[in-house]
DNA sequence: ATGTCCCAGTCTCTGGGA
């Protein structure tokens, strides 16, 4: 079975992008981030023509998260923003669009995580705030985001059973995660309460099914847009799949899509991060196999 | 290191966010 998530930067803008890439890889279930559209603006009728069913959490302008499974991996129990009410809209006439003064920024208030069962398993699409500048009330509301999650997770998510969190957390673990330690220190995604909030996930039983599979550094999925960062290799690891143990235990293979960063046409900011789960007594499927020899060998290491 | 890209509204440019 094979999980991806990515946060493609607009749905809209990458549509086609994205159908290339399902076709490619074939991912049984996959989390999306940042794809920027109000729920009855999603393109349900595109994934159906793609042989996927999907549940969107969308506002509009800003943030919007959403899981698509295959044909046969029925969705079910969908919730959103952690079962903690609607979001404000942001599209014309919502109060969204105004959010983002310090005075009444709440995280809470867009749409950045979406649960679903797929067939079994419990999936969850994420996208955390971005925290802007250590500090900052945006930095406090990431925080505060992330108890809420690890709360969600032990309240209302069952780590016993197969979990899948999919997602941008915007915070690269380690210094291994990041092109150079020296030049992000002091920013944000790399502060010590933020990689502190992200190991309290690890405490609350989950694993980074990439890490467990591969331990090399300087291997990323952003890359800034700007001053040649992805040609350069100076990017960060910041999304994650991070899984329940008996998940973890079944993983075979982790690899971040570095080609689906490079245009044309011009591609999202972050590269998708795919893994495959063994699964015992399922007759081998050559294609499927070979989607992933083809991800790893356009995924050469750079740097 | 702030060089790009995306979105909505003020709408062939601007400002905000990442």
């Amino acid at each position: 079975m094979r999980f991806a998530t990515w946060n493609i930067n607009s749905l809209n803008v990458r549509q086609e992008r994205v159908e290339q890439w399902l076709a490619d890889v074939r991912p049984d279930v996959v989390c999306f981030q940042e794809t920027k559209l109000a729920d009855d603006a999603f393109p349900q009728l595109a994934f159906e023509a793609m042989g996927y069913s999907a549940a969107h959490h969308g506002e509009g302008r800003w943030n919007g998260v959403a899981i698509a499974a295959r044909d046969g991996l029925a969705i079910s129990d969908v919730v959103t923003n952690f079962g903690d009410g609607p979001v404000r809209d942001s599209g014309p006439g919502g109060a969204g669009a105004e959010a983002a003064s310090e005075d009444d920024f709440d995280p809470f208030d867009e749409a950045r995580m979406v649960a679903a069962t797929v067939d079994g398993l419990r999936i969850v699409s994420l996208y955390a705030p971005n925290g802007r500048i250590v500090g900052s009330p945006f930095y406090t509301g990431k925080l505060a985001w992330f108890e809420r999650l690890a709360r969600w997770i032990r309240e209302d998510a069952d780590v016993g059973a197969p979990l899948v969190l999919g997602g941008d957390l915007n915070v690269a673990p380690t210094d291994i995660d990041v092109w150079d330690a020296a030049a992000v220190h002091g920013g944000t995604h790399v502060s010590e309460p933020e990689r502190a909030a992200f190991r309290a996930l690890m405490d609350v039983g989950l694993t980074d099914a990439y890490r467990s599979q591969r331990s090399e550094p300087g291997r990323f999925t952003w890359w800034d847009y700007r001053a040649g960062m992805f040609h350069k290799n100076l990017g960060m690891r910041i999304d994650h799949l991070l899984v329940s143990p008996s998940v973890a235990s079944r993983v075979v293979a982790a690899e971040i899509d570095r080609e689906a960063r490079k245009g044309p046409p011009v591609p999202s900011d972050h590269a998708p991060l795919v893994i495959d789960l063994d699964e015992p007594g399922k007759p081998f499927d050559p294609d499927w196999d070979g989607a992933l020899a083809r991800i790893q060998a356009r995924t050469k290491p750079k740097k």
